[in-house]
DNA sequence: TAAAGAAAAATTGCATACAATTTTGATGTT
DNA sequence: AACATCAAAATTGTATGCAATTTTTCTTTA
């Protein structure tokens, strides 16, 4: 994992050091970096052409963030590719990854008993991440991660927000869920049960925004509604 | 559409000046488009992580090329994709869209019967967009046209070439089939047909491959074999 | 003639400079 | 106190210079 400095920009929106809305100023990241703005330049170009950023001639570019509506849509779209990641992988993952996803289910079981969420996400990573790659497809791979890059503020707070999601306990029974039925070859539940989580995955996340909205002190994700 | 220095250096690729394999050298594009290098890099980098073009550390870029397995790849994920549009634009686009679609193919008769291959390949365009559009997803939207931009020279070269491909009346068949499926508002149908579609493209391509590979002098495409 | 190696040329990566534009902050007005 | 206006500061867009690396060309050798 070579560590870029477009992956070192991107770390700070995935970590939620940026937030969306959050301007990426050049020389600054130029001095953090311990670079010169150039390098910055085309790093922060191709984190827009990424879709994580928003790039505004002649004003700093900006954390990408998302309307209702377009949070909506990207959660249908990203559920119906990872549903079609998961119905792939359910009849062509080899017994080497079909042992790892045993694993990582296991692993997620205790974490979620844990109530340990930065390790929750983590996994949450991986568990997509594994079915994108026992698709067998690099082309649909590289779509759903650009997919996922892009929604990750949103995504991210969702995990770690306590009160909301309350407990790790759904969304892994979710994940188990799939997981047999990507372990029985069963392509059609698998899918089925994937866009079902990505939609319960929305709903949590409207359920959230709703509430920080009507309150009327900041809400902690800035710029979610522009 | 304004066109700017990413979309002029794309239009290189999409025209067919520069082929796969071909290099993007930063100096000869600044004289040609009467820029220095800085914004001629960021436009390369951009286009890097749309991923039409491929960078390498210290070597010029080139024109992204796709061995046989990930041409067959990316047309299947394009297939998934081009579906999930059309099965969605069947159920949800309005009788102004509905109208536009009818015109399009009547336009797309036309220019098939009179064999007007440049004409066809934007008509092409047109169709899939208008696809994208009408399924009121902004997220699958940008998904399927940087999917369809990724293999626009292996498109673009498909629909070009006489002698495979041989007569432009199967696509537009084909596309006359999909289109009816949408306006009866049959989303099953629409996407089962949309598949197909871009298989039976997968397909002439593939042929034509085989064909120039078989040959000893060398491929009008360059660099499609890594 | 072909292959290998070295020198020369070309090219990339990054820093820096400066003009054009945007953002910030101060000041004054209602 | 809220708002408008304007100057100062900060920020972006692009050009240019130079070191590091790659690519090309030329020479030598087998």
């Amino acid at each position: 994992m070579p560590h870029t400095l477009r992956q070192k920009i991107a770390d700070l929106v995935i970590k939620g050091e940026l937030k969306p809305g959050d301007r990426l100023e050049e020389l600054s990241l130029a001095d953090r970096f311990g670079v010169s703005r150039t390098p910055i330049r085309e790093a922060i170009r191709q984190l827009g052409a990424s879709g994580l950023i928003e790039i505004r001639p002649r004003r700093s570019a900006v954390v990408r963030s998302f309307d209702r509506a377009e949070l909506s849509e990207a959660f249908e779209a990203m559920g119906e590719i990872e549903a079609l990641c998961a119905s792939l992988a359910a009849v062509r993952m080899n017994e080497a990854e079909r042992l790892k996803l045993r694993a990582l289910m296991a692993a997620s079981q205790d974490v979620s008993q844990r109530n340990d969420r930065p390790a929750a996400l983590e996994l949450d990573f991986e568990f997509h991440g594994h079915l994108h790659d026992g698709a067998r497809n690099r082309m649909l791979k590289t779509v759903a991660e650009e997919t996922r890059l892009r929604i990750t503020p949103y995504s991210a707070a969702l995990f770690m927000m306590e009160g909301y999601n309350a407990d790790l306990e759904l969304p892994h029974q979710q994940h188990a869920a799939i997981a047999d039925a990507v372990l029985a070859g069963n392509g059609k539940e698998a899918a089925r049960l994937m866009r079902e989580h990505i939609a319960q995955a929305l709903i949590s996340l409207q359920q959230f925004f709703e509430d920080t909205q009507s309150r009327s002190d900041a809400p902690k994700v800035k710029g979610e509604v522009r």
